[in-house]
DNA sequence: TAGTTTTTTTGACCTAAGTCAAGGAAATTT
DNA sequence: AAATTTCCTTGACTTAGGTCAAAAAAACTA
């Protein structure tokens, strides 16, 4: 696997973009992929009002456009260096060529599809949750560190996971107060207690 | 292209499956993948007490753990048919052995996972509308037929429809009929008529 | 066609969660 | 350390949408 991985990273283009500088726009041609090694990128749309919504924040590590590649067709949405970032950048004539050559790289880019096919179900059925409670509580779960030391240190601000839990700032404020009042959790800043795990997988299952 | 999908399913292996017998069970080895050819699946989940949470229904042509092939587990969920139906069932290693000869099989389940996230994003984006109101439209404005006639023919029950769109029954249906008295559909039965495209698009975008 | 079952709609009621507005608390800047 | 800005919490209010119960309408079945 690791030298699929660096093979792969053969075929990318090293490419660098100060911050607040446009990766592509939407309805752009989707001629490639990119991988994150540095810095962040924010993935927005634009609304008919021209206000920017964002979808998603890449950190280091991420992919960005693996899915339209391949079937083919336009950018949806914006890229945006939020910090000074550094991306590799796959041309799509590339990739085609490699895998023709040698399909592990083929199986590399199933699992990396298969793999975002896992999360965005995750997070279909984290939305399919009816309460905000009950997103909260399972956001928790599947985020706390091991099973002793159920602890949660949140990366990104509150207002951001609000969004991510489909909700605003507000109400995540007072079902995190909520469940500190009950004795389930331990709010400090960003970094969340978890002290009764079973309880709240219980909750999750009623 | 037809090429491609003949030598597809020439690696597959017929099987036939009477009313309510199960393809898999969750927790089970997760050794291939199926592609329905005629009838019905469902798909669902248990929860702890055992009560039984539709996933999803299949119809013919649709595939069936193709994400989780890639990324070599178990199944999360059962498969049921609903119906007598004959499925294809592509077993693991046949795949990857083809895939190894013959990269035109690997761009295919390459274009096939993309397809899939593309769906799943769309569904994603459809839950993050805040109201009921908005999904509704949203997933009126992606169904209706050309243009022109703006005409819905649901193929599902209402239930089903609203448990899509995240909701329930009676939510739905009233939903239906305060657009319908705005003026902005006519529902007769399973048929929805459109009336007013641009009127709801722009509802969707404020 | 009458009877039975399933699906959809309607009504009354209530709670989760959104909006608006105002304080606090942290983090940054000067 | 004072001043700003950004982030988070709280309170009062309102509403979308869920629950329960029952009626109406469709779809089957005999």
């Amino acid at each position: 696997m690791v030298n699929i991985e660096r093979a792969i990273k053969d075929i990318g283009r090293l490419k660098k973009y100060r911050k607040n500088e446009l990766l592509f726009s939407a309805q752009q041609k989707a001629d490639g992929l990119y991988y994150v090694q540095s810095g962040e990128i924010r993935v927005f749309k634009m609304d008919e009002q021209g206000r920017e919504v964002e979808v998603v924040r890449l950190a280091p590590g991420d992919f960005l456009g693996e899915a339209i590649l391949f079937v083919s067709s336009v950018f949806p949405f914006f890229a945006q260096a939020v910090k000074d970032s550094q991306v590799l950048f796959f041309e799509k004539n590339k990739i085609f060529k490699k895998i023709d050559k040698e399909p592990s790289i083929a199986k590399f880019f199933l699992n990396l599809l298969a793999r975002k096919c896992v999360i965005l179900n995750r997070r279909i059925e984290t939305l399919d949750l009816q309460t905000v409670r009950q997103r909260l509580i399972q956001y928790l779960l599947l985020n706390c560190s091991g099973e002793q030391q159920c602890k949660v240190e949140l990366k990104i601000k509150k207002v951001e996971l609000a969004k991510i839990l489909g909700t605003i700032s507000e109400t995540l404020s007072r079902n995190l107060k909520q469940l500190q009042d009950e004795g389930l959790i331990e709010v400090e800043g960003n970094k969340i207690h978890v002290k009764n795990c079973s309880k709240l997988r219980i909750e999750l299952s009623s």
